[in-house]
DNA sequence: ATCTAATCCTGTAGGC
DNA sequence: TGCCTACAGGATTAGA
């Protein structure tokens, strides 16, 4: 379940593999995932090298001279970096090879997504599906005042509003919830009548959270280069996310799992209001 | 301009 | 034991 932390740990963890390499040959197993893989991707690819890495919102960027792979999780993708020639399993739908390693994405519900942009770091904006992304949030622009100015007319739940990505990227199921916990706020709240002052609370519990999430992914880095691909969440301790009729962490009282917009969404109905 | 619902797909968990 | 259904996840798209 790739949120923001997630990508970036991934992005972390490959980027040594990566930047400065020439890729040698790709690999395509079907046609493609979310969407066809580009047409003519090998030839774009094959004989460039990676200038860098980098990411926006969920998206994993590699960077060469011509243009960007554009490179989306989904739900169920993750990246290795792995001996070449291993072989291929059941979802590994893209090798792409750098010498004697390659880079394999894994997919098993492909709502993953490879893409290309025939235009390097800068312009990335321009590419259509990352135009109306919202804000990073673990930049010094990002603040409660950007959450603020942001939902003065959107009456939309703040839970959803937190999901939908258009004010702020990066935020997913577990981290909404998260984050409003923390900040003591009721998920169904209409964005539109949060003061200024409790979005100031939700800014900083989204950025503590998503940095710390970072910060433990980052001590098992190794893990992307070897067999068993997956990060340390395992660890991840949550207030509410999946705690449905637990107690509540500060005040003892059950945790509740309600539906929003066909997403599950937990909190305390004693400490968010 | 906003918002809602449907959609893509597979693995897993729960009910019977 | 095995079948069936519901659900999980992100984010685009079409429709209201």
């Amino acid at each position: 379940m790739p949120e923001l932390p997630e990508v970036e740990v991934t992005r972390l963890g490959v980027s040594p593999y990566l930047v400065e390499q020439r890729v040698t040959g790709l690999v395509l197993r079907r046609a493609g995932l979310r969407w066809p893989f580009p047409a003519d991707l090998a030839q774009k690819v094959v004989g460039q090298t990676v200038q860098s890495t980098g990411r926006r919102g969920k998206y994993l960027l590699i960077v060469f001279k011509k243009g960007t792979l554009i490179i989306h999780l989904g739900m169920s993708g993750h990246i290795r970096i792995l001996p070449i020639h291993t072989p291929a399993q059941l979802h590994d739908h893209m090798d792409i090879v750098l010498g004697e390693q390659l880079l394999r994405l894994t997919d098993p519900r492909r709502f993953g997504a490879v893409l290309w942009h025939d235009a390097a770091d800068g312009a990335i904006e321009q590419y259509p599906l990352l135009q109306r992304l919202g804000m990073e949030p673990l930049t010094e622009q990002f603040n409660g005042a950007v959450l603020y100015t942001a939902t003065r007319h959107r009456k939309i739940a703040v839970k959803q509003m937190l999901l939908a990505g258009d004010v702020v990227v990066g935020v997913g199921n577990i981290y909404a919830s998260e984050s409003l916990f923390i900040s003591g706020i009721n998920p169904y709240t209409p964005s539109s009548e949060l003061t200024l002052a409790r979005y100031k609370k939700l800014a900083l519990a989204i950025q503590k959270i998503l940095a710390d999430a970072i910060t433990k992914g980052g001590s098992s880095l190794r893990d992307f280069v070897g067999v068993d691909g997956q990060s340390g969440y395992f660890q991840q301790n949550y207030y509410v996310y999946d705690r449905t009729g637990l107690p509540c962490r500060k005040c003892n009282t059950l945790i509740q799992q309600v539906k929003q917009g066909q997403r599950s969404t937990f909190y305390c109905v004693k400490c968010q209001k």
